[in-house]
DNA sequence: CGCTTCTTTCAGAAATTTGTGAAGTTAAGG
DNA sequence: CCTTAACTTCACAAATTTCTGAAAGAAGCG
């Protein structure tokens, strides 16, 4: 492990951060491309990258960058930017915007929520299940309450940790 | 939507909740098979069914069965028990157990910190994307910390609403 | 002990997912 | 406008995943 300077950056040691995070994420769900190009993005100094720059960096086609893209913008987990003035377009994540991401989870919650209460509706409030149902839906719904207090305890903290730039 | 009657269970309705919340569970990122088990159990009145009742129901071969509660088993979301005098074999949701494994999500929390506290290190917690791993460990190490303390509370909730049986 | 019943393991077939190359689309710049 | 650079879409090939049937492995019970 050579000390790390400042100065440059050893692909090598990127390479190595970007699959195995990437990795981590694919065990929690994620689909593999969209992980990389993340990773990849976390990973990168300006917290910015071009299409051919991901794809050179992670050695696939356009396509599959493209439809990586398309997936972590659609879960506002990067924004796209076009600098005005060429038709390149550059994926950011900014820190702050993924973790509220996360928390967009909370729309999978949602979800969750509607189907649990579809069945408690169906098979009867009274039922064995359906009260097994209704407990399991309340805790999603003390949850959902919970995040919003949390990330904003998060913002504070974070603000002491590291100064409030955006 | 015929009013459901607590005496008898509607298969068919039971099947819907069944393949709608796995479907759910599914889109979050966890297998198809193990989400159908683990909706099945959730929407039995007991809490509880043999391998040769979750085949029928779910209509799939007792290999499949076995692969897919293996597999909640390891994530502590259901735990096996075998009747005494029979070799048949009973898998179970308490209700409590399952929530306090979702929050064993944290397993994967620890890896992302992990994976992310190598990245800073080998990427020098100077530079930008140093940087921006740092605050993004922080985030994950503040979640940590808040987690239980809301799991806590959520005990304390749920026992009001629900009554402490366990 | 051996029979029977249930569960697990394993190899392979089927289905799904994933990524590529090539054609299509959009928009900048001459 | 026409050219060209970039991104996207699509059909298909490859790889992976998922489930099954069959055989092997436990464990009760006579």
């Amino acid at each position: 492990m050579a000390e790390p300077s400042a100065r440059e950056r050893d692909p090598e040691a990127v390479s190595q951060f970007v699959e195995g995070f990437a990795a981590q994420l694919v065990e929690a769900g994620m689909q593999r491309m969209p992980a990389r190009v993340f990773a990849a993005l976390l990973a990168s100094d300006s917290g910015a990258m071009t299409s051919a720059e991901l794809g050179e960096q992670l050695q696939v086609s356009p396509a599959a960058v493209s439809g990586a893209v398309r997936y972590l913008a659609q879960q506002h987990m990067v924004s796209r930017e076009r600098e005005p003035g060429s038709r390149r377009e550059r994926y950011r994540v900014h820190s702050n915007q993924w973790y509220e991401a996360l928390t967009n989870r909370d729309a999978v919650l949602k979800r969750w929520e509607t189907a649990l209460r579809a069945g408690v509706d169906s098979l009867g409030p009274a039922t064995p299940a359906g009260r097994r149902l209704s407990e399991t839906l309340a805790f999603f719904e003390f949850i959902d309450g919970e995040v919003a207090a949390m990330m904003e305890r998060w913002r504070a903290h974070r603000e002491k940790l590291f100064g409030d730039d955006a």
